[in-house]
DNA sequence: CAGTGGTCTAGACCACCGC
DNA sequence: CGGTGGTCTAGACCACTGG
């Protein structure tokens, strides 16, 4: 297994590591190796790259550090559920982001509609003219109360499967990460001020300040999908730790 | 240079690695090598250490992913100035911010005291009872217009030369940012609206949203500074983008 | 042009853990 | 017990670059 053409094309003065690594990462991302799927033996590894273990070894440690893979003493390495993002900004799993608070977790879809991307559409995603968004409106409370208004729009082109859902019982957003493999995310934070529909679903007064997070993500360059989180401002904050230095076992 | 005694305590089962990431790092961070310090060549470094070269570049290479030190061919490694926050949130220095929209930036401090840290203070900071902090109180202003309001407490036992700066024409945050040489921080990010001092001094109408970043940074376990930074929210958002796998070269 | 970091090798030993 | 990843070695060659 695991044969590969070394002089893929663009890879000319890369270095054998970040030959190596671009390979088998190109690999995850794409889903040819989906999460759960065990990777080549490091052995063998090098003996299908051509080199010694030593470098296979480096590429290996390089992508469990970067969440791509988890490594597993005599099991292996596997391909992770991606869950790194929600490590740098827990926002990913909004069901969980309420469990942690204790609070009963509630969703309720308010609105789904297929619609011709308009200009705002296309500006998100950076579409091109004539694509078709699959447009979303839902509700997610913690306990008895709202919790966080989510409006998104997905790319039908990407993810055609989505026309197929309904959505009523599921989040787009978790159906969405059992979809897609792998992604990259941008996220945008603002303060607005809630305006009437937005204030009503969330049962707050309207002009009351709420956070807003949109994140949209892409998959191999074209964004799959634009997610608006409105969250009463008085009842919710983001947290983030940095350090200069990535994480590391603690001492 | 760099002898160490190499059992330095609770190093007791780290890999090598880690001992010397360890140790290196402490250097850095405690400030015995400030910013611009060239560190031991790699060689140096290995006989120091009694280990092989690769090991210790392979300590070398991970602080320079992570943002510690520089590494130029012939002329060595050196200590970086602490900057790597600002590529995860690009808020460390408003005048740079206020510089990348193209507008002229101002600053004007509103009040400054010394006082014994309030309750408040001491939950910010995390210090005991007892303590002192310099209350600082500044605008920041992007071309005719307030930009941010900067509300700052500054630990006077883990900063005592802060005492002795009036700030009246240097933001503090750039003055602890030289003085401090390195830190990590915890940021929480907020909606609020604003209250009548707030919105008079960011000239807008009072109850308007605001995005409100709050940031403290650590050194060595100790909090230095805390502060709050209220945006008026129809200007201003925060960006990120974020990638599951950490930036490589890119293909 | 000499010394630096960047990279790679061909081994080696070990701890651990699933078979 | 055997195979896995984790770690380390003692070299080596190269590209680059600053003195």
């Amino acid at each position: 297994m695991t044969e590969r053409d070394e002089t893929a094309g663009d890879e000319r003065d890369a270095s054998l590591h970040q030959t190596i690594l671009a390979d088998i990462e190109g690999r995850i991302i794409s889903g040819a190796w989906p999460p759960g799927h065990r990777i080549p033996f490091e052995v063998d590894l090098a003996a299908a790259y051509g080199c010694s273990r030593m470098t296979v070894n480096k590429v290996l440690t390089q992508l469990a550090k970067s969440g791509l893979i988890e490594r597993r003493k005599r099991s292996g390495s596997f391909v992770r559920t991606p869950t790194s993002q929600a490590a740098v900004m827990e926002i990913r799993d909004i069901a969980a982001e309420v469990a942690a608070l204790g609070l009963a977790y509630g969703y309720r879809l308010v609105r789904r509609g297929r619609r011709k991307a308009t200009a705002a559409d296309r500006a998100r995603l950076e579409l091109p003219a004539g694509g078709t968004v699959l447009h979303l409106v839902c509700l997610h409370s913690a306990g008895p109360e709202p919790f966080c208004l989510e409006e998104r729009i997905v790319n039908l082109a990407a993810v055609p499967e989505a026309e197929a859902e309904d959505f009523s019982a599921e989040a787009p957003g978790v159906w969405l990460l059992r979809q897609v493999p792998w992604s990259s995310a941008e996220h945008v934070v603002r303060a607005v001020e809630a305006d009437g529909e937005t204030a009503e679903l969330l049962a707050i007064r309207p002009g009351r300040a709420c956070l807003v997070v949109e994140r949209r993500t892409a998959l191999a360059g074209a964004f799959v999908t634009h997610v608006t989180l409105t969250y009463p401002g008085h009842r919710h904050a983001l947290q983030a730790r940095f350090t200069p230095a990535q994480a590391r076992a603690p001492t």
